[in-house]
DNA sequence: CTGATATCAGCATAACTGACATCG
DNA sequence: CCGATGTCAGTTATGCTGATATCA
């Protein structure tokens, strides 16, 4: 019933065949790529107890400085309802300061702390750790290829 | 406030700009284009009752037989605690069918119905549909050079 | 007993919907 | 009254962990 494997291919496993259908479908190849990358990112960014949306928020407030919720919530594309939780979860870690803003009473000014500015450099450094590691079998040029490929996907929807 | 902005252009909505970190993060347009590409398949698979999973479920039993719950499982990649439920979900549409294995009673043998092989004709033609859209922008060349990159980072982790 | 198989309860992230209160 | 902003409750899909029951 088990197929011999030859030994020294520890790496796959011992999965058998997938079907044909599932290899060639390019949107399912897109789909485990991404999941797989995902994954390598989250178990970086855990080290520092930060997901990759508190990255987005961050680097953003670092580029732009102090922002209303609603202007992030543009800028990251990441949802209104999340956008509290979010901004919640930053706060409590002492990454940023929520305070109303007194020109407009319905915005909060969402504000970068010191300790904000320098998590954001760990996870600078991070997040190029794990790109490094999602790109490894490819060449410099591959990378190139490849992130400008999706940057045309992203770009053309969306 | 609101920047004046060339009508026509409605396309990308008022959306202000991101981060260069954000754009220049790999990981996150892989991300990103997985979301983008997922979204248009469930549009797709919708339509049909039909999830990714139940793709991958039938299409296998199809090209392979009657198949145990633990044998899908590694063909497809779905995890065990999950596969019950698919396997449920299919059933409930009439897709496949669960019955005990006598020659191994800890064994379910899963088996597609004739309904189950219409649907994957179908499931064929909205994922091609599906591709093609998600794919739009790019030439046939650039295509393939993308799944060449994708198969190879999804065949490097994995 | 051990290991394989299926099942089940539950968790975390993510993307999203809809309702609501407040304020301009 | 209308619209913008923030908040909250809840839903769905997905990937995963761990416990348990059954059977070889």
């Amino acid at each position: 019933m088990t197929k011999a494997r030859e030994p020294g291919t520890a790496r796959p496993a011992d999965r058998p065949a997938t079907a044909a259908r599932l290899r060639n479908l390019r949107t399912r190849l897109l789909s485990l790529a991404a999941i797989q990358s995902d994954r390598l990112v989250n178990q970086k960014l855990v080290q520092v107890d930060a997901r990759k949306r508190h990255y987005a928020i961050i680097a953003t407030l670092y580029e732009f400085g102090p922002e209303s919720q609603e202007e992030l919530v543009s800028r990251t594309g990441i949802h209104r309802s999340e956008m509290v939780t979010v901004i919640d979860e930053l706060a409590d870690r002492g990454m940023v300061e929520r305070s109303p803003n007194p020109a407009n009473r319905r915005q909060n000014v969402i504000t970068l702390t010191q300790q904000g500015r320098r998590q954001l450099l760990k996870l600078d450094k991070l997040l190029a750790q794990a790109e490094d590691e999602v790109l490894a079998p490819l060449t410099p040029s591959e990378r190139e290829q490849l992130a400008r490929l999706l940057a045309v996907l992203v770009h053309h929807h969306g």
